[in-house]
DNA sequence: ATAGACCTTAAAGTTAACTCTAAGTCAATA
DNA sequence: TATTGACTTAGAGTTAACTTTAAGGTCTAT
């Protein structure tokens, strides 16, 4: 059992994102110490990292949220389970594959204008550093 | 010349959103009409073209607007650009790294769900479709 | 038994990037 | 010439994902 202190430690999310997590229904029933204070078990610690996965994917919170619900609801969930998560892959390969594209289009920047700082260089040079 | 109308059915940008970025001092300099109405040139779509890539790879408009400050200071800036350019680009091709670890997890995990899915649909079978 | 760290909830505030509204100007057309 | 529709500005509203604040309860070490 970890305390919440020690579950953003290992996650890096912060204690405050990890109860405002758990409000949107993103990691239901934590169990309470009789005080009242969240205790966080491995299979908890193992949720959040797929919860991280998916976020850090770009999966919005709320469509997280209803992953956990489905997740909760027991294997008679698994086929729409696969099914929003397969999407999900599918979105995050042709994201990755438009950022790509992109980036290309940025390197051919970064190329011409290491040119153009070339032949502006020689020109300072030329003028021996006037101007 | 192209009217804003003609500009966001080309880029893809909303009206609103290109006088927005207009204001933030991404696009600065768009002539405009004996009416007031912004009439776009041939460089200035080329200069959307480069601002859409970087937005698309995730800089803020904020640091989009410095790149194009620097760039109406011209040549003396090319230096400081090309930095501003390769820095971003390093942490784009980090981050599609990240990105490619993650989705590795998760598809781990649909292939988990996948062969449960499939353990699950054999007990439905095998207890000829009750319950 | 009490100080100080750490916990609680509810709700307000922040930031980025839009998105929309209001009130008015301009241009083409019936 | 009067209406329609695209354009203008300034500024308010929205959404996602936090982040902070307020007001107070709990735990641990002395």
């Amino acid at each position: 059992m970890y305390s919440i202190q020690e579950v953003s430690e290992r996650t890096g999310l912060s204690v405050h994102t990890l109860r405002y997590y758990e409000k949107l229904g993103m990691l239901p029933g934590v169990e309470r110490s009789p005080g009242g204070f969240r205790q966080y078990s491995d299979q908890d610690l193992e949720t959040l990292g797929l919860i991280c996965c998916l976020k850090n994917t770009g999966m919005s919170l709320e469509k997280i949220a209803e992953f956990v619900r489905l997740t909760n609801q027991g294997d008679c969930t698994l086929k729409e389970r696969v099914a929003l998560l397969s999407a999900h892959k599918e979105s995050v390969i042709t994201r990755i594959d438009e950022m790509q594209k992109h980036l290309e289009k940025v390197s051919w920047k970064i190329d011409h204008f290491t040119e153009k700082l070339r032949e502006y260089e020689n020109r300072m040079t030329e003028t021996s550093g006037a101007n």
